[in-house]
DNA sequence: TAGTTGACCGGAA
DNA sequence: ATTCCGGCCAACT
């Protein structure tokens, strides 16, 4: 059992490929739904290449920000065929 | 310690 | 459909 920045931070990394979760989804696979807000957070100060934080968008379908930029994370994301 | 900010979400106008 | 407001959680100052 780890803090709720590790829980996201590994299930951001189990993200299959050409799978795009929602910031909520991720939220309550760590064990907190309302903690949506406290992803984002988490995921944009976590900056790892081993998290794939590109495959996590909005609930409204948008691809959201990214750190190194929204068009690298559509790319990827159309590259993966999220798309 | 307390206050503010942010890669969000959902509902209301 | 778009815009505004409140709420929730973690990190930063």
């Amino acid at each position: 059992m780890q803090t709720f920045k590790e829980k996201v931070l590994q299930v951001v990394s189990k993200i299959p490929k050409g799978t795009t979760l929602t910031y909520k989804q991720v939220a309550e696979k760590a064990g907190s739904p309302k903690a949506c807000r406290a992803v984002g957070s988490i995921i944009s100060k976590n900056y790892d290449p081993k998290i794939p934080c590109h495959r996590v968008i909005r609930s409204d379908g948008k691809i959201g920000n990214y750190n190194r930029g929204q068009d690298k994370k559509i790319k990827l994301l159309k590259s993966e065929g999220a798309i």
